[in-house]
DNA sequence: CTAGGATAGGAAAACGTTTTCGGAAAACGT
DNA sequence: ACGTTTTCCGAAAACGTTTTCCTATCCTAG
């Protein structure tokens, strides 16, 4: 393994001076050289196999073209779609995309804003896993990193998401339409803003038809915290439906419902969140979830576009209602 | 939006000079100083939020610290363990990870090849869509770029795997203990190495008791081409196994099964390959699925190890036979 | 009380670029 | 032929670290 060549290596070689060698990287149109010269190098170039150190190039400019995304779990579909929206619209770009997982640990979250801070990102964008530290992300936005978030609100910051309030909203009128009344919510972490406003919207739209909400049970937006909120809301309660703030807390409650034999949809409607689509496994299930559909890849989309075009701006994007099997298909006397 | 902390801007809030700052983020045990001193760099550093711009260290020492990861699907979760396994080496070492997702396009892994070999990652961990493209890998490999395998082979390069032919052998000797006897398998593509391995070692252990393989139907990994696989072969032949080259397949061949009214694991015997745990909806599912566990994740560690620690041989690791309920339970005449 | 070795910490060089500034040479107008 | 502009290119100063080489200061032993 040879020494690599480096830019006066080039210019020695091409008989001119380290800084002709640069303008002819660069090609500057301003300030244009002899073509004879520019020949020489770029042949010097070409004989030395030379490609310039990023680093150098990185520390001299300070741009590094770089994108980083924070979220809580990559093995998770919803996000792994999420990072790869993103990383689509990065990559036609030209940034790279650094992707940090923390794993639910809000800790991990902040070394990795320090870390992607210290790589001199030019953007960050960021699904926190409960509240932002507060201190570190102004840390980035003070050194002039923009940040968007995607899904999850964080004060103050731009972001691309889906009206969660009115989805949820619509998914209560149509549990009510269909004629559930006894409505169980499992709802998530109180600390992200997805399940505050699913919650208040499907609060909100049984209100305005004079029901209540029977009982709220605080999951962590698993599979595991749905089955045990299921579980304990069927034992105690007399429900006639349970909606929850995601799909794997929906997959957990109707194994929940199994277990104690109440049929779905008969007896029990089931409803979820998110629609992350293209799981062969539930499509293997039947009957098929009721869902909101969230677009999550093109949320990603939307997020990196923020970001790299430097709209202060965020943006609300549609969801749709999918109508699975575990609720209901007529509704009682309507069509 | 103020200036940047920089290691003067420490230094000068610290009273010391830039050298010490530096000592103090570089703990260097040998040289090593007065606490306090220690302790006043610590506090100016905690009260300007300050954080090394990587350009200018890597500049400095000439290595990136960087890592990059090829993997052909970051939305499938057995990739996306084996990034986190990775990712989780690389973070205690203080190795940064790229991650790049080629969606199973053979050009898009040439171009991110090329892209990391410009980042000038240290190392780059592999997992090919194909036959990996000798031109661009070689380009990186004489750059002195480090180069390891995971889970597929690529001629010439160190690799952590596990060994496919011996488990998929004592899978093919475990079913026909269980009483199968036609049994069918649904391949993946011919380029791919585990494919090829998996099906030969099951070959072999068929033919070892004097059975063949009465017929091979060519799949892609995917769900559907499992279900499609499946369909063709339930239909036109007289099997009493199906046995895939991984889990999704298997998970399309049990859903085939279920359209045709074969009752598994009764009329058919049904197994995969890979176990990629904890997907809720897996567990939701009954029976569970008879596969062969890969430690995918450790896979991920080992491969960053090999990387980090410049190893040239490759690594094995174990696999274990998963119990699942898609095959017999009692062999025929046995325990 | 002093020579000598540790020890703590400062000054400055180096890493490979880009870019500003300015000087020499060439081109041009008179 | 001389001044003025234009064109081309070189010298050198950044960019923010790490690290080598020193120099002070402090201990310890004799």
């Amino acid at each position: 393994m040879k020494k690599r060549a480096d830019i006066r290596d080039v210019a020695a070689r091409a008989g001119v001076s380290l800084s002709t060698v640069s303008r002819v990287l660069n090609d500057r149109s301003e300030n244009h050289m002899r073509p004879e010269t520019r020949e020489k190098v770029l042949e010097a170039i070409r004989d030395l196999n030379y490609a310039p150190v990023k680093a150098a190039q990185t520390l001299r400019r300070l741009r590094t073209r770089t994108l980083g995304i924070v979220l809580p779990d990559i093995t998770n579909l919803y996000f792994a779609l999420l990072a790869r929206g993103i990383e689509s619209v990065a990559f036609e770009r030209g940034f790279t995309t650094l992707i940090c997982d923390s794993n639910h640990q809000p800790e991990r979250e902040t070394q990795y804003l320090d870390m992607l801070r210290s790589e001199d990102v030019e953007g960050i964008i960021f699904v926190p896993v409960g509240i932002a530290d507060s201190k570190t992300l102004n840390a980035a936005l003070d050194q002039g990193i923009r940040v968007v978030a995607v899904d999850r609100r964080i004060p103050e910051l731009p972001i691309a998401e889906v009206d969660n309030y009115a989805a949820s909203f619509e998914m209560g009128e149509y549990v009510i339409r269909l004629g559930y009344r006894r409505i169980a919510y499992i709802t998530g972490p109180e600390t992200v803003s997805t399940s505050e406003d699913r919650l208040s919207g499907l609060s909100d739209a049984l209100a305005s038809n004079g029901i209540k909400l029977p009982v709220v049970c605080r999951g962590d937006f698993t599979f595991e915290s749905g089955y045990a909120c299921a579980l304990n809301i069927l034992s105690n309660e007399k429900v006639d439906a349970i909606l929850t703030a995601n799909d794997l807390m929906a997959f957990g409650a109707l194994r929940a419902a199994e277990e104690l034999k109440r049929s779905v949809p008969k007896d029990l409607g089931v409803a979820g969140f998110d629609h992350v689509p293209h799981i062969p496994y539930a499509t293997f299930m039947h009957p098929e979830l009721t869902t909101i559909e969230v677009p999550i890849h093109e949320l990603g989309r939307e997020a990196a576009s923020l970001l790299i075009d430097e709209k202060d701006e965020g943006i609300q994007l549609p969801t749709k209602l999918i109508y699975g099997g575990t609720c209901r298909e007529h509704p009682k006397g309507d069509t």
